[in-house]
DNA sequence: CTGTTTGCAAATCCTTTGCAGCTGG
DNA sequence: CCAGCTGCAAAGGATTTGCAAACAG
């Protein structure tokens, strides 16, 4: 199946870049749509998870939440906040290098592929937030 | 508030120890409602959160899937299987054990409370089965 | 032209909720 | 007795899908 370039998937891809951090589904329709009110939301989901698939995003779950999407594509890891929800990224500590084989040894007969490694914890702000509350 | 030792949550506590590998609600639920078909589906997710509320139990999120449970609560990670979907149980890697001050360099302002780290693979039977295909 | 993509609306799927009746302690 | 639980059915939300029309190449 040969792709094509349509407008939709230029939109999307575009405003899934321009809003960096995280969006969810929904925030990148709105983005989509303010820009361009004819696309509908089917439509993004449809092109989003293309993307995905395709390696051209990275599809991000969040415990209770929506799927997100993240334009970065490179190697790195996620922060999320358990107060507010927000996502962030975290640099690779050059120590996490090798996790996959690391598992390997404690999986037997499985071939290890990747993996997915997010953290809990409290953004800056929700922390401020919780200090003026004492 | 305090808690009842009710007959149902007794029921979905002991099927979701025996149904052992992970099982998604839908899986406790089927279980449960074989010794007891009164039980309604809305009670096991209600129990299962709770006992995922109180750490008498784990909830595992897996890309494009269903929620699922795991009944143990000890420190171990998952492996899901990236063809057939099924979870299993890792061992945890004694060099993994400071993730969390790793995880805080990269993040300024943040404080980390914990993380989750699921690896892609390809499960044993899957691997046979892709064997036989080509 | 021809096979992808899109829009729309309806359909699914998973999970939560409101409420009245039940029940454990 | 009475607050916490349960069943039921209905609500809610997120994501997917069927289909005909639009469109890229």
């Amino acid at each position: 199946m040969q792709t094509r370039n349509t407008v939709q998937q230029r939109i999307v891809s575009d405003q899934l870049r321009q809003l960096g951090n995280h969006p969810t589904v929904d925030e990148v329709y709105r983005a989509v749509h303010a820009q361009r009110p004819s696309i509908s939301k089917a439509t993004v989901y449809r092109i989003l998870n293309k993307m995905a698939h395709t390696g051209d995003a990275l599809c991000v779950l969040v415990a209770g939440d929506a799927e997100r999407f993240d334009h970065r594509t490179d190697p790195h890891y996620h922060v999320v906040c358990t107060v507010c929800g927000r996502v962030d990224d975290i640099e690779v500590p050059p120590s996490l290098g090798d996790l996959d084989s690391e598992a390997a040894l404690g999986a037997p007969g499985y071939v290890i592929t990747g993996h997915s490694l997010f953290f809990d914890g409290v953004c800056p702000s929700c922390q401020k937030a919780q200090e003026k509350e004492r």
